[in-house]
Order: C-alpha cells, then sequence, then structure tokens
RNA sequence: GGGCGUUUAGCUCAGCUGGUUUAGAGCAUCUGCCCUACAAGCAGAGGGUCUGCGGUUCGAAUCCGUAAACGCCCACCA
C-alpha cells in the first residue's frame, strides 16, 4: 500500500458497487421509513457549490439514517425550471437562426424535450461523482407523466374549491421572456437614479398658483416615459400650498392630454410636490387609484415594453408620433431631452429608489395589467401557519420561523399563470365560438370548463402555462403518485418525509407552499425538519458567481482532493443556516484526514502478530480507548438529533487524530519488529471499524474502502449493512469506574506532555531516556509515551539530586533531572510567573469564599467546588514555593 | 419604514436554562523534529480586558436595557 490515499479509483469503483447491488433502491417493509426527497435541481443546471453543500448534508442524513436500520429513501429528480429553461432553449434557436415567434407550440415544445433530454441528466451524474446515495430507480421530473397528472389534478380540485380565479389584475411583467411573475420573483435592487419634476400647465386660462404666480403645477415623478399614460394628477385635499389646484384641470406636457386633479389622502403630504401623476396602467397605486375613482386606462406599452402611441387618443397622436415603438428607456431620455426644449423640466434631482427586477432574466418588470390565474392564499397561509409556529415542523435554525410567519401573515394571492410554453398547460377550456364574440377579457367565467381532459366540441385550450413552483409545492406527495392516488401503498409508508434540506432564499417558493399543499392533499406535514443551508460563498465573503470567476468547479475539486476530502471540507465550517466561507485549504483538510485514516490503517495491517497474552498496558490502552470511543459516538448521535453536522465531523476528526492515532496507537505500538498480542489486535480492528462507520455518513468512499479491506468479507456487504449488536456504548460508559478510567488517562497524558514539554524546552532529543521522579508509581504507558524511567525517590535522595525541572499536574510535582541541560535563571523565573498566577487565582477565589453573601447564597456544590479550588491553589503554591528555594539553594 | 439575526483568539465558529481550576475547538502562526503508519506528518509554544455603555445578581461571555457596526428578510411612498 502506498504512503497517500489515492481516491480516484476507489471512488468510481465503490459507487458501481453501490449500484450494482442495489443499496440505494428503497421498498416500503417492515422498517422504519427515512424519506428525504431532493430539492430537484433546474433540468438543464450543472453542478455548483451550492449544490454540493446541500446534498452533501443531504447525504450525510441519508446516509447515517441507513446505518441505523432505517428503510432509507432519498428521492432525486430535476426541475423543468419553465422561464430559465424556455430562455435557454430560445436561446439556442436563436443561434441555429430559429425565432420562437416563427415556430408552433408543438414544434416549439419538441425543442425543449430534445434539449432538456441532452441536459437532463448532466447534473444527477455529477451528484454520483459526489457519493449522493439517492434511490435513482425513482428519479423523477417534475414534467413526467405521474407528476404532470397531479398538477393538472390539483388546478382542477383548486379550482372546484373556488380557490382559483381568472382576473384582469396588475401583475409583474417581464418584457424580455414577456410573461407575468409573481411577486417572489422580483428582486427589488437600490437604484441610483433621477426625479424629474415636471411641469403641467393649469388647462383653466388665468389660474396661477398664488405663491409663485406660476401657471403650472410641478409634478415630481422617476418615470417620464410614462406620462402618455397619466389620467389624473392627485393630491392630497389636506395640502395647503396647493389648494389652488382644487377642481382645476392640468396639460400633460407634450401631449396635450387634459386630465383632473383629483383628491385623495394617499397623496403624503410633504413628500416631493404634493402633486402625483396618476397612470393607472402603469403602476401599482395608480392603479388602486384608477379603481377607486373609475379612471381610464392607457396601456402605452407593448409587451415587450415599447411605447405603443396608438393607445393614445387619435387627436393627440401626432404629438407623440415620434416615440412610437421606442424602447422605455431610450424614451426616457428623448422625453426628457424634449422637455428640456419645451422649458417644460423645473428640475431633475438625484435620488435613490427601488427598481423591481425579474428574477431569471435580470431585466426591470414593468407592472402590467393583464389577464392572469390566481390562487387565494389565505385558507392556505392559514393550514400552514400553526404547524410551523408550534414546532410540529421544525426549523433549523429557527429564527426562520420569524420570517415564515411574516410571510404568511401578510400573504397576497399567488399569480400562478405564465406566458411561456414550456410547463404544465393550464387545463382551462373555452368555447370557441363564444371566445370569438367576447374576446378572452369579456369571455364569462361560469363558461370557462376546468377538466383534466379536454372537452368535446369545439373548444380552445387557455394558452398559459403554469409556473414552475406550481409542481414544486407538490413534490414530497407527487413524487409517491400521492396526488392522484391519496392512499396508495408508498404514499402511506413514506410519508410524511423526514427532513428537508435547502436554501432559505426559497422559503417562500417553495418550503411554505409544500406544506401548504401537504395539509391540502394529505392532510399532513410534508416533512417533520427543514434544514436551511447558508450560502456558499468565497473566503472573502462574497457570493460565488460566474461573473466574479470566483465559484470553483465541483468536478475539478473532487479531483484535486477527492470526494470524500470535498464533502468535508464543504461540511467543515457550514453550521445550519450560516454562511459557509469556502477556500480550498478546507478541501485540502479533508484530504489530509484521509491521508491520515489511510496510514493508521497501514499500520495497524502491517504490525505483526502473536497468541502472547498482551500486557497489561495494552489492556489499560484498550479499556481507555473504548470508553473515549463510546463517549464520542454519544456525542455525536446527541449532535445529529440537533443537525450540527459540522461539529459531528469535527468531533470524529478529533477522536481520530489526537486520542487514537496521537494516543491510543502510540500506547500499543510494540517496539521494533516485536509482535502485537492477538487480542490487542482485534480490539483495535474493532475500534477502528467502529469509527469507520460514524465516519461513514461524512466520508463514504474511504470508509468502505477500508472496511473491506479490514477483513474478508462477502460480495455484497457493505458498511451501510454492518452489524453492530456487538457494541453499545451507553452500556460501556456506565460502567463501574468508567469515569475514574477517563480520568486518570487525561492525567497521565498531561504527565506525558510535561514530560515532552521539558524535552522540548531544553532541547534534549527524543531518543535520550529521562528519568521522571513521581511521588507514586505510574502506569508504564508513561515510559513508553515519554521514553522515560519513572522512579519514586525518598525525599532526602530527591534533595541532593541536582539540576532538577519540575512540573505540576493536577496537585502533583513531577521532577526530571536534566543534569546540563539546566538553566537556573530561566527555570526561576518560570516558575515564578506560575507562582504569580497562581497568587492570582488564589485572591479570586479568596475574594468569593470571604464574600459572606457568596457562602450563603450560593449553591452548597459551587462552595464546596470553590474550596477545593482554594485548597488546590494553596497546595501548588506551597510546591512551587519549595522548588523556587530549592532552586535558589543550588543557585547559592 | 417595519422585522429578524450576528458581534468571543489572525480566520471560521462552540460555549444550552448565570458558578466545572480566572474562556474552548479546528485552521493559520511560531519553535524543534525526515523518530521505519502518515512532512497531506510528529512534538511543543504563543495568542482573547468575550463590540461599547448601563443594570440585575454574592457571581455575567451567558439574563435585562441601551448604543454602534455588519448582515438578512419584508414593505406601493411617486
Amino acid at each position: 500500500m502506498e504512503s497517500k490515499y489515492n481516491p480516484k479509483d476507489i471512488e468510481a469503483r465503490w459507487y458501481q458497487y453501490w449500484l450494482d447491488n442495489k443499496l440505494f433502491h428503497s421498498e416500503p417493509d417492515g422498517r422504519e421509513p427515512y424519506t428525504i426527497v431532493i430539492p430537484p435541481p433546474n433540468v438543464t443546471g450543472v453542478l455548483h457549490m451550492g449544490h454540493v453543500l446541500n446534498e452533501t448534508i443531504q447525504d450525510i442524513l441519508v446516509r447515517h439514517a441507513r446505518l441505523e436500520g432505517k428503510n432509507v429513501c432519498w428521492v432525486p429528480g430535476t426541475d423543468h425550471a419553465s422561464i430559465a429553461t424556455e430562455a435557454k432553449v430560445i436561446k439556442r434557436l436563436k443561434e441555429q437562426g430559429i425565432n420562437k415567434s416563427d415556430l408552433t407550440r408543438e414544434q416549439f415544445l419538441q425543442h425543449a424535450w430534445a434539449w432538456t433530454e441532452e441536459h437532463g441528466d448532466i447534473i444527477l451524474k455529477q451528484l454520483r461523482k459526489l457519493g449522493c446515495s439517492c434511490d435513482w430507480d425513482r428519479t423523477s421530473f417534475t414534467m413526467d407523466e405521474t407528476r404532470s397528472r397531479a398538477v393538472i389534478h390539483v388546478f382542477c380540485d383548486l379550482y372546484k374549491k373556488g380557490l382559483i380565479y381568472r382576473g384582469l389584475r396588475m401583475v409583474n411583467w417581464d418584457p424580455e421572456r414577456q410573461t407575468a411573475l409573481s411577486d417572489e420573483e422580483v428582486i427589488y435592487h437600490e437604484e441610483h437614479s433621477k426625479f424629474y419634476y415636471l411641469r403641467y400647465k393649469v388647462a383653466e386660462s388665468g389660474v396661477t398658483n398664488p405663491a409663485t404666480g406660476a401657471d403650472y403645477a410641478i409634478v415630481a415623478t422617476t418615470r417620464p416615459e410614462t406620462i402618455f399614460g397619466d389620467i389624473a394628477v392627485c393630491i392630497n385635499p389636506k395640502e395647503e400650498k396647493n389648494q389652488w389646484l382644487k377642481g382645476k384641470h392640468l396639460i400633460v406636457p407634450g401631449v396635450g392630454r387634459q386630465i383632473p386633479v383629483i383628491e385623495d389622502r394617499y397623496v403624503e403630504i410633504g413628500f416631493g410636490t404634493g402633486c402625483l401623476k396618476v397612470t393607472p396602467a402603469h403602476d401599482v397605486n395608480d392603479y388602486a387609484l384608477g379603481q377607486k375613482y373609475n379612471l381610464k386606462t392607457i396601456d402605452i406599452f407593448t409587451p415587450d415594453a415599447h411605447l405603443n402611441m396608438d393607445t393614445v387618443e387619435e387627436e393627440l397622436r401626432p404629438n407623440v408620433a415620434k416615440y412610437h415603438g421606442m424602447d422605455r428607456f431610450d424614451c426616457r431620455k428623448q422625453i426628457v431631452e424634449d422637455l428640456k426644449g419645451l422649458d417644460l423640466i423645473e428640475k431633475i434631482e438625484d435620488y435613490d429608489n427601488k427598481v423591481g427586477y425579474s428574477e431569471r432574466t435580470n431585466v426591470p418588470i414593468e407592472p402590467r395589467l393583464s389577464l392572469q390565474w390566481f390562487i387565494k392564499m389565505q385558507h392556505f397561509a392559514d393550514i400552514a401557519l400553526p404547524p410551523v409556529m408550534n414546532d410540529e415542523i421544525q426549523f433549523y435554525p429557527t429564527k426562520y420561523k420569524n420570517t415564515y410567519r411574516n410571510w404568511l401573515e401578510n400573504i397576497k394571492d399567488w399569480c400562478i399563470s405564465r406566458q411561456l410554453w414550456w410547463g404544465h398547460r393550464i387545463p382551462a377550456y373555452y368555447d370557441a365560438e363564444l371566445l370569438a364574440q367576447t374576446g378572452l377579457e369579456n369571455y364569462p367565467n361560469d363558461k370557462i370548463i376546468v377538466s383534466d381532459t379536454a372537452p368535446e366540441g369545439n373548444y380552445v385550450q387557455d394558452e398559459g402555462a403554469l409556473d414552475t413552483w406550481f409542481s414544486s409545492w407538490l413534490w414530497p406527495i407527487s413524487l409517491f403518485d400521492g396526488i392522484e392516488h391519496p392512499d396508495n401503498e408508498e404514499i402511506r409508508y413514506y410519508y410524511p418525509t423526514a427532513d428537508l434540506v435547502t436554501g432559505p432564499d426559497i422559503i417562500f417558493f417553495w418550503v411554505a407552499r409544500m406544506i401548504m399543499a401537504g395539509y391540502e392533499w394529505q392532510g399532513k406535514m410534508p416533512f417533520r425538519h427543514v434544514y436551511f443551508t447558508g450560502i456558499v460563498r468565497d473566503k472573502l465573503g462574497r457570493k460565488m458567481s460566474k461573473s466574479l470567476g470566483n465559484s470553483p468547479d465541483p468536478l475539478d475539486l473532487i479531483e484535486r482532493f477527492g470526494a470524500d476530502g470535498v464533502r468535508m471540507g464543504i461540511l467543515l465550517s457550514a453550521p445550519a443556516g450560516n454562511d459557509i466561507l469556502y477556500d480550498d485549504s478546507l478541501c485540502e483538510q479533508g484530504r489530509n484526514f484521509c491521508n491520515k485514516i489511510w496510514n493508521c490503517f497501514r499500520l495497524i495491517k502491517g504490525l505483526d502478530v502473536t497468541d502472547a497474552e498482551a500486557p497489561y498496558s495494552d489492556r489499560e490502552a484498550v479499556t481507555w480507548f473504548t470508553l473515549m470511543l463510546s463517549r464520542t459516538e454519544q456525542e455525536v448521535e446527541d449532535l445529529f438529533t440537533k443537525y450540527r453536522l459540522s461539529e459531528a465531523l469535527m468531533a470524529i476528526y478529533r477522536l481520530f487524530t489526537d486520542e487514537f492515532s496521537g494516543w491510543y496507537l502510540e500506547m500499543i505500538k510494540p517496539a521494533y519488529q516485536t509482535p502485537l498480542s492477538r487480542q490487542t489486535y482485534e480490539a483495535t480492528l474493532v475500534f477502528f471499524e467502529r469509527m469507520l462507520r460514524i465516519l461513514h455518513p461524512f466520508m463514504p468512499f474511504i470508509t468502505e474502502e477500508l472496511w473491506h479491506e479490514l477483513m474478508e468479507r462477502t460480495e455484497g456487504s457493505t458498511i451501510m449493512a454492518a452489524d453492530q449488536s456487538d457494541w453499545n456504548s451507553a452500556e460501556f460508559l456506565q460502567m463501574e469506574g468508567a469515569e475514574q478510567t477517563l480520568a486518570k488517562m487525561e492525567e497521565l497524558k498531561q504527565i506525558v506532555a510535561g514530560v515532552r514539554n521539558v524535552r522540548a524546552s531544553k532541547n534534549i532529543p527524543p531518543k535520550e531516556k529521562l528519568t521522571l521522579y513521581a511521588p507514586t508509581e505510574l502506569s508504564t504507558l508513561v515510559n513508553k509515551l515519554a521514553n522515560a524511567e519513572v522512579e519514586v525517590p525518598v525525599e532526602e535522595n530527591k534533595a541532593q539530586e541536582s539540576s532538577i525541572v519540575s512540573f505540576i499536574v493536577g496537585t502533583t510535582e513531577y521532577g526530571i533531572p536534566v543534569g546540563n541541560f539546566i538553566n537556573v535563571e530561566e527555570e526561576l523565573k518560570k516558575l515564578e510567573a506560575d507562582l504569580a498566577h497562581q497568587e492570582g487565582f488564589l485572591r479570586g477565589v479568596m475574594a468569593k469564599l470571604s464574600n459572606e453573601r457568596f457562602v450563603q447564597n450560593a449553591k452548597p456544590e459551587v462552595v464546596e467546588l470553590e474550596r477545593k479550588k482554594k485548597h488546590d491553589a494553596e497546595s501548588r503554591i506551597a510546591t512551587l514555593k519549595e522548588s523556587i528555594a530549592a532552586l535558589h539553594k543550588q543557585n547559592a
């Protein structure tokens, strides 16, 4: 075996082995189920560091449950990601010289499916490289047959329940993709923009502003290009300075439209000029005002946000003809120039405001009036809030309960229709003849047929597709076909799922809605725990992004550090909900750890074994490590219940490197070319196997490899199903004397460290055997580990001895004669520093003990402890003083 | 404008309902070592007035108040 662990072949070999032996596959049986559904990555996506974090955590949970003997089912799959995928398909078509508009829906969908088949399993293949133990036989897709039927079924069900409606509403419009978006798909960015103060002339002649004499009102806006749609100017009836405008009319600058001044308390007194232009077609608030005062709307934009002057009154069109067909932002520049020329701009100020962008296309969204389908959400908020607030569903970390509550308490209806082709088509049908007469907007609602099958006759189907999340929210149910067959064996067995692992960025998009769907269609929570991961950032704290180039390619990392190394790297500093600052050095640490394990194994397997009886010191070591290991196992189990996975890994890491490699193996390692007793050898193999086991969820490959190497295993066997029955860590820890054994070994380690410390500070080579004066006999382990001969001298001998360096463990003093290596000055300095420290400590303790109120009020055991501290400190001080005196005598 | 969270060693973080030998871990740093498992290693060392201020208490990193800094979420102020 080489001295360096080489993950490459090993990983590929074991993954194939796991697949060949169907070790990830699950079928319902008598065991307790443990289910996780994967947050389906976009079907066209490639693996990034966020996935690595997320999927590693899921795999750890899943493998841990598998080791516990549960029937584990981790269902993988992908999401059709309608808007993102459609954008990619359009882009590719364009590269081929094809426009979407040249294609029929069916033709376009053929291209999209082709794309999906080409790219669909890339990311799933990459997950295998990471070691993810998904049940690949269950791989699903949000647009496969079962999932699609579930979506349509749910739509019809909601429509029947009166929870879905069609309506003309102001929605977030993505002009790039030309579709409506839900509120959640809009991202607001703070922007430096301008505040334009425009002059609206008063129509009534002779009316002027009494304060300034101006014959115009000043209206401030950030969007001057929307003035073509102005219908009114609104003032607050209470605002003094604008009283003169009451009942008057104004002329929209550059357009010439005469519009009324209306009054509403909505306008904030003191903000801007107090005059608000009302453009109902292009602003949500203005729309509300328009509704309230029954104003008409003039939509001046085309669906791709270019100016459409055909909507302007015919007589005014010559005024605005030049803007027809312009892009909205070009038009803004132009109209500002033109108004300047007409002296209709009072001033322009810098202004910071928030602009909404489409999450997917990153284009500023346009509030747009359009006919869409919505879900009434109050009902869902009502059923989804309580289970989270009362912890039936637990969030880790809990702070997200607040975020969740906040959203549900201010819930708005969910716009679920999209003007896209790639997605589930809305199962609503319109009578063709009637539709021809009325048009879509005025088509009577009660004549719409919503059905999972197309109605007989001359009907046309709604053109829209459904929001991707409308299929995702059913995922935990639809994966087990629980929508159409809510009582089938699989859904009854696997649902509710155990844990959901996802990012907090989709808490509303997905988590909340799954909870709603879970209660609505299964009457039960979809999962019991939600683990929110943090965001993976680079070590400077920046989000990883393509444009910054700070996002490493996970496959490249796996190549360099091995999958186990990468898994450890990503997990090491990733407590739930905290962002993780990723750095290659973390993976390096993971790789190094693999190497450590590998070399421990080499040592153990390389030992000669004899049937002779084990020396007593071996048995001491074995007893001690049995307890040490048991303790860590208990600790790790406890950490798992709290989802503190990085801490669990760290506990195992410390056990393995410090306690096992650093102490235990050194304790039992026989002298060169001397054999180890079989008894000790076998105990050591058990330890090693146990450690591989607790480590397996974190580092599946190396642990499986060494588990097989450790001893002969039958074909098809796996560490995942290793027999556990002969080990009970809880019982070991309850054995009599366990505590003392652990404490004694800690003391022994400190004595050894004391000797090593002396050795290091005096530059005494490790090979040189030292003498250690101790007040009582010590375990021979000390001799071995410290390379020292322990002597228990009588007092006189010790006093005679010159050049002794001493150290204290607990309250006991140990001495090492170091001959010429001693430097009395230096030694005195050290002892005096220690003395000062001990005296300071004692003062602190005395301050407490001499405080009557402390002695009276504190718990007796606390007072008792302080007394012990005092006693120990005094004893140590006495010892130190003695040593100092002895040194002084020697010096003289 | 609301709400939430964070602030402990150079870095990333533990430290739960106040008291466990005057604050812990990993990494990084420094010193010494190629000692036949491992230099992707071993042994040793240094490093923090627990963000500031006030309060409660016999006792505060821990509880309360307050200020600041940073971060996140939500909200229609043109």
